[in-house]
DNA sequence: TACCAACGTTGGCGCAGCCAACGAAAGCGA
DNA sequence: TCGCTTTCGTTGGCTGCGCCAACGTTGGTA
């Protein structure tokens, strides 16, 4: 970001903007492995929800993956039209879609596991093993935090 | 994000998504801290920043802050509307314009501290001190090494 | 039988972070 | 001095993420 001059001060001082720089980095280097096989953030995010909980609706995906139900929809689209998911409407409650993985959707993920591995490891390359145990760490503490209290 | 389920091992697993969930919190504080007084990150980096250089062209002003020439446009003439910024034609490089801050924008600048100092200390409520220390060490390790590093 | 809650869907919004192109101006090498 | 390249501000555009409001449909509940 800063080929040259100096970050000021203020701003460096900023753990938040820090936080968000390295979420930029991150989502940089995630964003590009993914998009080699046309796949963004999304998607991933649902697929593993999917592929976890197993065939569900919609409305429980959203809300496993912080995904907004209108966004969802979207999400759900795109992976059915490429035959990686599949939405049919539930017979015992008229009011929901079940989705499922398909097997196509199963080989996706794993590749997409793959690709995910390696940008981790991009991301946190200049971190050895005990420093990236405690940033996470650190970070899984801010968010439980903040997670069930509405800032 | 997550009220009742749980979310997926898979996602939780990622350092990148965490700190992405991270971020938006500290986003998400900050900027309400800022709506307050009706103003958005990138208005706070750029008085910042110019405040700590002094009057400076509009291009370096972006170096230093990673603000787009394009958005910095949008960004000065925001401030400029508002009377905490001036921006007048260098008279030795007529490419330039020499933006400075106004002693309102000065002023403006001084309560944003305050703001943000409270969003910060709201966003790492759960860390100690010494834990803030540490986080903020990695985080930075993590975006100093990507910096210079085009991922 | 009302009323309320949940679901999927549509449509929309704002912000951040980008990129391409342009004319004007400055710098620089031959 | 003349081209070439670079820098600067500006315009216009784009994508993705994270949101919210509203609607009709359906289920559960008082």
């Amino acid at each position: 970001m800063n080929p040259g001059e100096a970050t000021p001060r203020r701003l460096r001082a900023l753990p938040s903007r820090l936080t968000n720089q390295a979420a930029l980095t991150a989502n940089r280097i995630v964003d590009k492995a993914l998009a080699q096989v046309g796949v963004r953030r999304y998607h991933y995010s649902l697929l593993a929800a999917l592929d976890e909980t197993g065939p569900t609706s919609q409305a429980e995906l959203g809300r496993r993956t912080g995904i907004d139900r209108s966004d969802m929809v979207a999400t759900v689209n795109d992976l059915a039209d490429r035959g990686l998911v599949q939405r049919v409407p539930d017979p015992e409650d008229r009011r929901r879609n079940i989705v499922s993985v398909t097997s196509a959707g199963r080989r996706q993920l794993a590749q997409l596991d793959e690709l995910l591995g390696a940008a981790q490891d991009a991301y946190l390359a200049p971190l050895s093993a005990a420093d990236r145990r405690t940033l996470i760490d650190l970070l899984t503490r801010v968010t439980d935090y903040h997670r069930d209290k509405q800032d």
